[in-house]
DNA sequence: GTCTATACCCGGATAGAC
DNA sequence: GTCTATCCGGGTATAGAC
C-alpha cells in the first residue's frame, strides 16, 4: 500500500554501506549476503532492519532521485541541465542504471522524489511536457548508451550530445 | 577471436526455440534448462550444439539487428523511421532489450549487423554521424522508457515521441 | 544426439537459539 | 541484534555412458 515504513537509523547504515557496494561492484554484486559482508554479519541479520531486498533498492533509488535533482537544480538552460545530468549519470554509473533499469516500483519510493529529479527539465524545456519527455528520452538514451558502450568506438560523444542539444533548442 | 562459426540446422531450431520462449516470458525466462524443455531434451544436450549460452544469445541479437533494419529500411523521413523502429521495438519487446541492454559483444556478431541497422536513421538526418547518434539516443530512450513503463500513468507518448522528431527535424 | 550424474556457483528469505 | 542452520529456488557447464 503506502509508501515505505521510514528507516531505523541502522537500516540507514545498512542502506549507506549496499550503495558503497553498487558502486564500487555494480548491481549484479548487489546481494544481501555481499551487504552483510561489508558490515561484518550475517545476512539474516539485515531483515531484523529492513523486510526485504527491495525496500534497500527502493531506499537507494529515492536517494539518487533526490542527488539528481540536485545536480540539475538551479540550471536554466537545456544545455546546462543536460550537461549536469550526465555528469551526475557518469559519476555514478551503477547507481544510475538502479535508477533507470527496468520497472519502478513507485510506491516504495519518497514521495515526490522523481518529479523533483524530472523539474529542471521540465523548465529548461519552458514547460511543455511533451518535449520535455522527449528531451528526458534523449538524455537517458544517450547515457545509458555511453555507459554500456554502445556507440562505436572512438565516437565523439561530446559533438553528438551537442547535437541533439541544438536540435531541441532549435525545436 | 573472429566471429562465431555457422550455426548447423539443429542449433538453427535451438535458437528459434529460444526466441518463441524469450518473446513470451523474457530474457530472465531464458535459461538453458527451460529452452532444453521447450524442445523436450536436457540443457546439457544444447551443449553439443552450441557452445555456450553467449552463442546463443549473439545469434538471437544478430537475427534481431537484420529484422530491425528491414522494418526500417525504404523509410526517407526522419518520422518514418523512428515510427518504424518504435513499432518493431513495440512487436518484440523482449528481443528488443536483449539487443539494446547492456554490453554488446560485437565479435560474436553477424558482421555489419549492427551497421545495417543503423543506417536509415543515419539516411534520414542527411548523414550526419553526430545527430544520427543524437536521434538513435532519442528513439531508444523513449522506447526503453516507454517499455519500462517509465512514463508517468496517462503521459501522452505519441505527443512525445511527435515533439522529438520535430525537435530533429527543425535543427 | 541424447542421456544421467554431477560439479560448481549464486540468490532471497525464515525459524529459532542466544 | 546477531547468530547458526536451513529451505527453497535458480543458473552454466562438463564427463562419460548409451
Amino acid at each position: 500500500m503506502a509508501s515505505s515504513a521510514p528507516l531505523s537509523p541502522r537500516a540507514r547504515e545498512i542502506v549507506a554501506s549496499a550503495r558503497e557496494l553498487l558502486e564500487a561492484e555494480g548491481p549484479a554484486a548487489l546481494s544481501m549476503r555481499r551487504i552483510a559482508d561489508r558490515l561484518g554479519i550475517k545476512a539474516p541479520s539485515l531483515y531484523k532492519h529492513l523486510p526485504d531486498k527491495q525496500a534497500l533498492e527502493a531506499a537507494l533509488i529515492s536517494t539518487g532521485f533526490a542527488e539528481a535533482a540536485a545536480a540539475t537544480a538551479g540550471t536554466t538552460d537545456l544545455a546546462a541541465v543536460v550537461t549536469a545530468y550526465r555528469g551526475y549519470a557518469t559519476a555514478h554509473p551503477h547507481l544510475y542504471r538502479l535508477m533507470t533499469e527496468g520497472p519502478l516500483d513507485r510506491a516504495r519510493l519518497e514521495p515526490g522524489a522523481e518529479d523533483r529529479a524530472a523539474a529542471a527539465i521540465v523548465a529548461a524545456v519552458g514547460g511543455d511536457e511533451h518535449t520535455a519527455r522527449a528531451a528526458w528520452a534523449f538524455a537517458h538514451g544517450m547515457t545509458i548508451l555511453e555507459l554500456d558502450g554502445r556507440f562505436p568506438p572512438g565516437a565523439d560523444l561530446d559533438a553528438a550530445w551537442a547535437a541533439g542539444i541544438a536540435a531541441f533548442d532549435s525545436g
